[in-house]
DNA sequence: GAACCTATCTAATCATCGTCAAGATATCTT
DNA sequence: AAGATATCTTGACGATGATTAGATAGGTTC
């Protein structure tokens, strides 16, 4: 009763469709970037009407949010192979320059992200212990490379800052002003690393330098 | 030939449609968010057709360029005022909470900014001598508080550092996981003076802490 | 195996959006 | 007074997010 499709597609219930328009997003938010992301588009691209989404997603902020959920997921185990794949104290700046290397590499994806954290005022990042959430991999690591446990308050102050620091250079890496910065260190890489470690990556002693 | 209107709008001859739509627009963008601001809302709150704007604006984008480009003048009266209340090194910090305090008090114009310069992936602040822009205002405020004009490298990496440190802390403040830190610290404007000062605000000497 | 039920998808529709072409109107110039 | 020019309106187009009603498939029950 169709004309030829894909054996998946050819199912008039599609089987997951769920899973297949949050791959549908991505795939288009990666080949033509945010603006186009359009609810319409999506389900064009995953195969199905304007409206079948309704049935999996309440709205389109709904289906990003879907999307978003799965950057952090990535994210996260990016950042753990960085951190398990340096030593000492270059664990911290490793981390930061995967985090700054994800934004770069998934811009789109990057931005999708940040959109609805800022929709519901919150990162879904838990500041619960033993979380393998990227925010307790920073606080962690910190603890391991000489940051006072006890000191609650400072470390928190620290892993914050470390936070918003590789936010702010991951949202700025990619402008042209930096360009001839990037030029004079030897790459983007180098100039990343420079930046974060101007930033205050560790814990300050109270008081001191 | 019309109802009553108020003097200046009435005429057919708007006078200055283009400042008044980018007045318009802020308004709108104030009240009701950035989500709310289409080309054809700004132009009814300016009272006039959803196709005057195209005689003052090659498009939306441009639009909001006009806006972004006051947002940014904006910000830069402000960071200057916020310099000369402060003494010594605190001038520093009482940039930095300028910027934060700008972002806060107008979420949505501060994101039509950034919006903006991604677009252009640049920011419009130069990087010349004595310049009124923000960043040279950081750059200098350094200079004038001990670091060395001569070690161009560090000066435009802590400077960019700060930058980007502080447009992170920016876009994150209002997030509610950083309430209770909020709160211990006795108020946003103290938490924002801390993780600012976690961050690399001055210059590291080369190899030292 | 047949009838039914429910989850899932389609078709049709609506208001809104950005944009453009054509025409109307006001101001300026001479 | 007359023509030229800048400015605004009207009306239209395709696309979007969303809602409604109806069609279809899969699983369940008798």
């Amino acid at each position: 009763m169709r004309e030829a499709q894909s054996a998946a597609a050819r199912r008039y219930h599609h089987g997951d469709l769920r899973r297949a328009l949050v791959d549908a997003a991505r795939r288009l938010l990666e080949a033509e970037g945010p603006s186009a992301l359009s609810l319409r588009a999506v389900a064009r691209e995953a195969g199905v009407s304007p409206a079948a989404p309704y049935h999996h997603f309440k709205d389109k902020a709904e289906l990003l949010d879907a999307v978003a959920q799965e950057g952090w997921d990535i994210l996260q185990v990016q950042m753990k192979a960085a951190k398990q794949q340096a030593e000492g104290l270059e664990q911290l700046t490793a981390l930061g320059v995967a985090y700054v290397a994800f934004a770069r590499d998934n811009p789109a994806l990057y931005r999708v992200m940040y959109d609805a954290a800022r929709d519901r005022e919150a990162l879904p990042m838990d500041v619960k212990e033993s979380d393998d959430s990227a925010y307790c991999m920073v606080r962690d690591t910190m603890i391991e490379h000489g940051a006072d446990p006890r000191a609650e308050k400072d470390l928190e102050l620290a892993t914050i800052a470390a936070w918003c620091g590789a936010h702010g250079l991951a949202e700025m890496t990619g402008f042209k002003q930096f360009d001839h910065m990037k030029d004079q260190l030897g790459g983007e890489q180098a100039f990343v690393e420079q930046v974060l470690n101007h930033m205050g990556l560790f814990p300050r002693r109270p008081g001191g330098c």
